[in-house]
DNA sequence: GTAAATACGACTGTTTTGGTTAGGAATTCA
DNA sequence: TGAATTCCTAACCAAAACAGTCGTATTTAC
């Protein structure tokens, strides 16, 4: 089990777009060549997040997207919804035959939502902040000049 | 996120073996027509849990496949891998300009291994038992005969 | 030897994925 | 008004993954 291209492209740009929030609009040429991903594919990409109500954006010369929540309302289970669509375990299993496996699985399926919605685009905004403050300190503190 | 035509054949067929278990050796063809599997897929499926360690097979007749440890020992997550590879939602996010996503994500991975580690084999031989059962009483209680 | 079964590899058609191209519509500013 | 900038939309395409088949070799039991 392993995540699309698509997916991983939308957890980048959804943590830029979380780094970035309250400040100004960001265009998709802007995001794309920050984070590597491909202009016209994220394009695509923006607005379903755009449809799934996680962004919003302006047009215009200083348009772009933004995030339509705060970071802290944005779980990381809503990225994979709004790109993938929902987690299911059961779909397929329906069928009289394996209707045991289909109950079964609805128990897996619901913990494993439950560990995707449990985590925010919050949390992880403070992970990406945390590891950039260690790797390069641009305000040492003085005692250490 | 969903499961592939082919991880809901093997947990079939694991499930079937499981119920099973410690009886004659299943033919292909015969669970093939039991859980309506295809049957030359199905072969190359026991085979890939066969290489996982978690069936067993015997040739020529009467042969077939069989559960390689009791059910109790067999995860549905050693049924995941073994046919779909391990879960993996770190990979694609180390290159360098976004390490601090995998490390994030590392967590998630894990939590979600732990729920598809935490459910056995067993349980879901014992939940099947329970719902056919309920369904289909073969030898109900003689006070309401 | 023969029949029954697994083992193995090559092959095929369809769907999904990852991505491009081209043009239209809205917004801002001069 | 009009030009620049940006999002919006749809059609298109190649490559890979997926689901499944076929043919044949090998092992085993009788």
């Amino acid at each position: 089990m392993h995540l699309s291209a698509k997916l991983k492209y939308a957890v980048c740009a959804m943590l830029e777009l979380g780094l970035q929030y309250r400040q100004e609009f960001v265009s998709v040429t802007a995001l794309a060549e920050k984070r590597s991903i491909p202009g016209p594919f994220l394009e695509k990409l923006l607005l379903d997040l755009k449809k799934a109500g996680l962004t919003t954006s302006r047009r215009g010369p200083d348009g772009g997207y933004s995030l339509a929540l705060p970071p802290d309302e944005i779980r990381i289970g809503d990225i994979f919804t709004a790109v993938d669509g929902p987690v299911n375990f059961t779909e397929g299993f329906e069928r009289q035959d394996s209707s045991e496996i289909a109950t079964f699985f609805a128990d897996i399926e619901q913990e494993v939502r439950e560990v995707l919605n449990t985590k925010t685009l919050h949390e992880l905004c403070c992970h990406a902040r945390k590891l950039k403050q260690l790797s390069q300190p641009s305000h040492p503190h003085p005692f250490f000049i």
